[in-house]
DNA sequence: TAACTGGTTATCATATATGATAACATCAAA
DNA sequence: TTTGATGTTATCATATATGATAACCAGTTA
């Protein structure tokens, strides 16, 4: 079973550190070389994303991965 | 290509809060419902692991995700 | 109107994370 | 010696993340 709760935050997360920089989700998909449907199934919490996927977005969005698991 | 830096890096630091805690590696799979077999595969970095299988962990060991990716 | 942008959703193929199981190697203790 | 605990590694099956592609919708702008 799968706990989806944290998917759905991590995403919330990505698109809201996405808007604070003023970059469409397919601007970001590129700089990461992540498919723009992927992107947009990531910020939906609809996927259980890896590591590596995780990292690639920190790093497109030039945070700490640990930015992406703070919220609330 | 996927970055195994940061996997063996996650890895180490599961390992190194796991020994904190005086819980072996077997025992801590049963409390996070993973196999053994993949706890080791985790803890060298061999996988990519997924968000949800990071989390377990991190409810394992009673540490926010965040604390997994705290090293050096 | 048409064209463009941003995002969503569906489908299919491929790669791989994980579960399940077993065998194995150390090491310490009985 | 044997036994048990700990960890590693291999194998196989299954589930699913991701890539690739396409179609679609809602705004917006020309």
């Amino acid at each position: 079973m799968r706990d989806e709760t944290l998917q759905k935050k991590v995403g919330i997360r990505i698109q809201e550190i996405r808007e604070l920089k003023n970059i469409s989700q397919q601007e970001l998909a590129a700089m990461c070389n992540l498919e723009k449907s992927n992107m947009s199934r990531l910020e939906s919490g609809r996927v259980n994303s890896t590591l590596a996927t995780l990292n690639k977005i920190a790093k497109g969005l030039e945070v700490n991965i640990i930015e992406l698991f703070k919220f609330q």
